[in-house]
DNA sequence: GCATGTCAAGTTGTG
DNA sequence: CACAACTTGACATGC
């Protein structure tokens, strides 16, 4: 069914060559300010990232590119404990409505696939319960965002394994069930490359009716005895039973393979990382590489799609 | 202007 | 035990 189909390519959150930007603020910063003027300054920072947002969903579909994965503070400390605050607190709600609706628009208009990846404190295997309870309020935060411009993942990964592996996915399994609908909706797991294997997380995934992203950098990185094309049938099978279009992320080492760690991301990737069984198939790639962009763009060429 | 240290949050592995 | 690494970049500060 996915054989022939077309294969799309996705960027991460930021430019590095094209004149996009996204803007920032510490909380530290803002909480020198009263609160008046700490809400103009997020409001002012809001409505320049939604604009920058929609300007980068402008370029993708100019360039072929078929999806993109939104940076986690485009709203930034929007769920901070003391500086946080609500999209009706800004004063410029108005206009970043209208820009999340231009959003949805070009959104819908070239079939652009929107994910989030929110960070690595984002964990839902915590024994603890105050950061399942932070957790939570980001992925709500992450979701209300998904909601707004249409984005249809969010990513996380599985979190620790508290040196025993079953009782972190139990946890793991409760927590999940507990998630409000418009966080469950677009939940998927990804494999990592320190803890959880595809081995450890595609049972899970296909108990519990959640599409597995699959990395194949970090499966490199830490093998689990399946095979790439293993995995990648397993994975397909799977989203093709719950109606999903199958997430794929591709990086290539900054080091090269053999020389010091392989971890770290390199600027480009090299078309020999890209799997032989991945070709031909109906899916989306999230290429993580510095280059950005220009990673994409040459990979998209390289790759002669 | 430019260089440098800092930034809310978790967990793991290394030195 | 401290610290870097992870999608690292962008901001704030000080020279």
């Amino acid at each position: 069914m996915y054989n022939n189909g077309k294969m799309r390519f996705g960027l991460c959150c930021i430019f590095r060559k094209e004149p996009i930007h996204f803007r920032q603020i510490t909380a530290k910063t803002l909480q020198k300010l009263p609160r008046s003027e700490q809400l103009l300054r997020l409001s002012d920072i809001c409505l320049q990232n939604v604009k920058s947002l929609y300007k980068s969903l402008q370029f993708v579909s100019e360039k072929g590119i078929g999806a993109f994965r939104v940076l986690s503070p485009l709203f930034p400390r929007y769920t901070h404990p003391d500086v946080g605050y609500q999209l009706t607190d800004l004063p410029e709600k108005a206009e970043i409505r209208y820009f999340f609706e231009k959003i949805r628009k070009i959104r819908d208009l070239h079939d652009l696939r929107l994910s989030f990846h929110p960070d690595q404190f984002n964990v839902l295997s915590s024994p603890r319960k105050e950061v399942i309870l932070n957790t939570i309020r980001e992925l709500e935060y992450q979701a209300m965002l998904a909601e707004e411009v249409g984005a249809e993942i969010i990513n996380l990964h599985a979190g620790g394994t508290y040196g025993h592996k079953k009782n972190a996915l139990k946890r793991l399994e409760k927590n999940i069930k507990d998630l409000p609908i418009s966080i469950r909706s677009r939940l998927t797991l990804e494999n990592d490359d320190v803890s959880w294997t595809p081995a450890d997380l595609l049972p899970f995934c296909e108990s519990y009716y959640i599409p597995m992203v699959y990395d194949v950098h970090h499966h490199r990185c830490l093998p689990d005895g399946l095979s790439e094309t293993e995995v990648t049938r397993k994975v397909v099978k799977l989203c093709e039973k719950l109606g999903k279009e199958p997430l794929f992320h591709i990086s290539s080492p900054k080091n090269g393979w053999h020389n010091g760690s392989p971890k770290p991301h390199a600027d480009y990737i090299d078309p020999a990382d890209f799997p032989e069984c991945w070709k031909g198939l109906t899916a989306t790639v999230e290429v993580e590489a510095k280059s950005k962009e220009l990673a994409v763009l040459k990979l998209m060429k390289d790759l002669g799609s």
